[in-house]
DNA sequence: GATTGTGAAGCCCTTCACAGCA
DNA sequence: TGCTGTGAAGGGCTTCACAATC
């Protein structure tokens, strides 16, 4: 999961659960495709498949928002779109400025996602002079000197980082001090905002180092038992045993007390 | 957060729980800076504050691995290094396919943070004839009439998903039934698998209206009291009220029994 | 009869707080 | 003395199962 930190853990909001705020996207999604497909109402069971939920969770989710079924019959679908909208906050225009105009940049500039729940593309900015006016996905690419200018005039309040790690945390500080008060972070780093803005990290090689862990693990599985994740080669061995494995006394080490791979 | 479905939550695996998992990345990640900067130990508070968690999580995710540190010092940078890549399954090798070399699927080819996690980007796929042959980033595309055959020879067992939404179920059965048993995917769809096949999601626009709800809540905070999110306009309203809020009899609605806004 | 809405139970994860050890 | 490792407590989310409702 890509997560934020500050999140005022007091005052509860209104009370939805992030887990479930996190969902509503997901079930709006199945809903568009469905009002698209002019079906005028669906049941939990049904809207859970499309969502790829079960369905109990599903209803206490919308439980959070009101009682917006009908028993015996289902939801409205049109009627569920608009309250999930609403509770979102996609029934307002919510302007955003992109910074950091590389390879991922220019990708999230032209990604159709964006427009179609009400984000806007308000501005392209790189530190760069070189791209400067030019244009991406049809928006020029402004200089990061005028960032604030740019944030202060259009009224961003959330920005999207997508520079190197290395420049990540004062990127963050000025859209912070412009500003902004939400952040969608790509660069590979931690970074450190004041009380009061969200962020939320993106990060594409913690998602395959974590496909990679299962997979790992899947391996293991069906090859029966072999000690270790990969036993034979010792490839690139530890370069510092700590000083706690002399003394070998209760250490349970890696493959302690469980055999590493189950015989099947 | 982007997460699995098929996860066998019998056997819990080697005991480890995904949320630690989850996080041994971003400890990877904080532990190569020390490592970096030479280093050669650093203590349960350093680390977490690096990491952006609190230390007794880092102490309890460690934990889990086995006991690594040592009391009175701290833990042994290169050695943790080592244990949590070893965790992770990135002492191996691991080659990847991208399918769909859109814009996304472009960046995603040439960003850096794959190759130094032991990820190797091993075919580029499209569908689209004229890209056949083309480098992007240094790798020639390939058609995806030829998919089966890339997968198998390669042994690719992780493919990542940059197509349009249309096609991503079909890309992705395509794949499973090459070999291909994790799937990193970036189409805004649900994509159905096998068991013993992971699915992680990554989708750009539901992070983004995650934090368009906080934002909302926020600027509802500050406002004091204005009856809803959006009060004055009643902007494109509901197309269609359920049957349900005729009667009116027991719903709380949206606002019911608690003011939208926290007056104060 | 069908399906929602929801208390209650259970599970997983986080946090606390301190015993154990270097 | 300082810091790790961990039992125990606490909190949040999921799942169950059924009463309420159409």
């Amino acid at each position: 999961m890509a997560t934020g930190r500050t999140h005022r853990p007091a005052t509860r909001s209104r009370g939805i659960p992030e887990a479930t705020v996190a969902r509503l996207p997901l079930y709006l999604r199945a809903l568009t495709a469905l009002s698209e497909r002019s079906v005028p109402t669906v049941s939990s069971e049904e809207l859970a498949a499309a969502a790829g939920v079960n369905s109990a969770k599903l209803r206490k989710d919308f439980s959070y928002l009101g009682s917006y079924g009908t028993r015996g019959v289902g939801y409205d679908v049109e009627y569920l779109v608009y309250q999930i909208s609403r509770e979102l906050g996609l029934t307002q225009d919510w302007p955003v400025v992109i910074v950091g105009i590389g390879n991922l940049g220019a990708a999230l500039a032209g990604y159709g996602g964006f427009a179609s729940r009400g984000f806007r593309v308000a501005a392209l900015i790189d530190a760069d002079p070189a791209m400067t006016g030019k244009p991406v996905a049809g928006i020029p690419v402004q200089h990061s000197d005028d960032l604030e200018k740019i944030i202060s005039e259009d009224g961003v309040s959330i920005g999207v980082i997508a520079t190197p790690a290395g420049v990540a945390q004062q990127v963050c500080d000025r859209l912070v001090a412009a500003g902004v008060t939400s952040i969608l972070n790509f660069a590979p780093t931690v970074l450190s905002v004041p009380d009061g803005v969200d962020v939320r990290k993106v990060d594409l090689s913690i998602e395959l180092q974590i496909l990679a862990f299962h997979e790992q693990r899947k391996a293991g599985e069906e090859a029966g038992a072999e000690s270790g994740p990969e036993a034979g080669t010792e490839t690139g061995a530890p370069t510092a045993p700590p000083a706690a494995r002399t003394g070998g006394s209760s250490r349970k080490g890696p493959d302690g007390d469980v055999p590493a791979v189950m015989p099947a």
